[in-house]
DNA sequence: GATGAATGAGAATTCATTCAT
DNA sequence: GATGAATGAATTCTCATTCAT
């Protein structure tokens, strides 16, 4: 019986991006993402050779469209100011469309990143590169602190954004409140940005 | 053979914590935490009922020392600002030597905070409780900004200095450099200060 | 893609005796012959009704292949002395030149020679009858020693010739040295030939 | 519920070599070697690492019994001549009494040998270790052919007895008699000494 | 003739937990 | 308190075979 739309190699990578999202490597079993794509077990191992594999893939994929989403940020704008808003900002949002990369990204992370290492160093390596362009222009040309650790704020602004999202759990149970609700997301982007601006800018606004 | 020193139930515990940190509840396997602490694996469920039992206790144990040695913080000082930065400061460095908890944290939230939440809401629910009073207090004092959105800061305090802990096999990666040394712990407080303050102090110095 | 030359049927039997004659009927697996013979794997079910069936084809084949070569050895032959050499001789040499015959037989054996028995009694049961009727001529002429037991001379030549072959990979280890070479495989005839002839000849030359 | 007499290991290895050596390796099924035993199949692999592990183990065995039955053979004997029979003899009942030893042994061959190789080199190595002594010492003493080549003897001897037993099943056919019937083994045995004895002594009795 | 995708039955291995002593 | 042996359910992965085109 074939299921219509999307091939399966497709359906098995959306499956196992979910999946691998919601438990991680560990936790994810093959059987609920082969029950999940549709598809029979053994399918799964035409595809991918291993879960290993197939864990992999997924991380690729997700990389690969986080790049594709925030490198072309911001390049319209001039004011570094604007495209460091502009950078977060898009960042921000797409991790809100996506919950699935902040999920996996730090499972990754907790595991020691062995596997996102592995096979993608140079993706994994770029973290933020936009944003960091941004910053040291901005430093050139006078806009923002030049004694600015470059580092600690690309760590940081990543940090902020992506625990919001890895954290909404727990954050939906302290506030008693939805932390994904269009106004949280809102607030909360909007403090990120406070407090980043606040910080990297020479002269406060 | 009796291993003499720590009894039985703290070995377990201690064990059990390393092993939970390192892969969480659902990567940790019972025969490494027996073997760890020295015990038949039979001991382990004469002291507790279950793997998550046990996971349980080594998360209550570890959220009880965090409000121990973060509570008393700053007490001695007057000077809201200083209070806050006191608290941070005591919050990092608790992190730092305790490398354990960050991890332990972040497993349990992106597994929901099911065992935190069902066992430990009081104590979950504190989160940098200190610093909460001193921000209010600051707000009323007048030292810091009236408009401060108090749950955006505390989420991001947290953040800041957490992630860092859980992050610091790939910041290890991507800097060529041990996070964790001293140099690099200061830097990184110095700059999560300098972050926070600038944006709740109302005039900044 | 058409692969030229050899025809599909013929490319599968090819690499089916490669297979099975490398990893016996249990160890071969059906996805590795369709590789080899550079094939859909379903053109093998085209061909062929079953693993079982396709085993079976090439074990006729090698078995047919086999007594073509002996079958005329010695013809032109008079003397049962000269007779016995020749057929040894072709004997040894048809295994030295189809090196997956011996281990197919092997294979064969131990699985208990349930194929073999089931479609190919005749052949299998011929076992050496060039040298069954020599030996019989011999000791009928006076040449050979007439208290021979012909079961257990043909068992020996057959042990003392095939054996060198599926044992080659532990000799090269024992010996240090590869049994298949020229020099070794004369000296390893030569040995048979003299073990064999001394034992039935009635007169010692 | 326990099952009394040999214990599980002792158990799980008896059943593994009657498995293994009836099926090989391959063939082999961890669940049939399990319930052999009457052990829960999770207990093989307390006590054995992997299916390989438990395979190496019982090849071990079989080799430490080989050496140990044959090493001594006719060590009261003085003659070479005399020798040379005790020893052949020796080994020629240990395989009869211990079928399992030869297809184990067969196996193993075809399959190149990997495993006795990897773990057993110096029992593998010696193969009839006390036969070779004897033919050295019989050729210093001029009671056996000084043209010698003594690992085509060895080699010769060892196949003669072991191909008898690997291939008992096909003989049976061909025969229509048991091979390992008393009487036979006697033929054989006897048949194989003549064969050895006319070939290595100088002098013919 | 030819092909890529699909499948159900089973293979080895792992795991938290408990029994008998 | 302490222990070695035992277990059933699950988990990853494999394989010969067939379907739809």
């Amino acid at each position: 019986m074939k299921v219509c739309g999307m091939q399966s190699r497709e359906r098995i990578l959306a499956a196992a991006e979910e999946v691998f999202a919601s438990k991680g490597l560990r936790g994810a079993r093959v059987d609920e993402i082969a029950a999940r794509a549709q598809i029979n077990k053994r399918m799964l191992y035409h595809y991918f050779q291993s879960k290993e594999d197939l864990y992999t893939a997924v991380l690729k994929a997700n990389f690969e469209r986080a790049l594709a989403a925030t490198s072309q940020a911001s390049k319209s704008k001039e004011d570094p100011r604007e495209q460091a808003v502009e950078a977060i900002k898009t960042y921000f949002y797409f991790l809100a469309r996506n919950p699935n990369y902040a999920r996996l990204v730090s499972w990754e992370a907790l595991e020691g990143g062995l596997y996102a290492r592995r096979v993608l160093p140079p993706i994994w390596e770029e973290g933020l590169p936009r944003l960091k362009a941004i910053l040291e222009d901005g430093m050139a040309k006078g806009v923002f602190r030049t004694d600015l650790d470059v580092r600690q704020v690309l760590t940081s602004v990543n940090t902020l954004c992506i625990s919001y999202f890895t954290q909404k759990d727990i954050l939906a149970i302290l506030w008693q409140d939805d932390p994904t609700r269009p106004e949280n997301l809102e607030k909360r982007l909007k403090h990120i940005l406070d407090l980043v601006l606040r910080s990297i800018l020479l002269i406060k606004g």
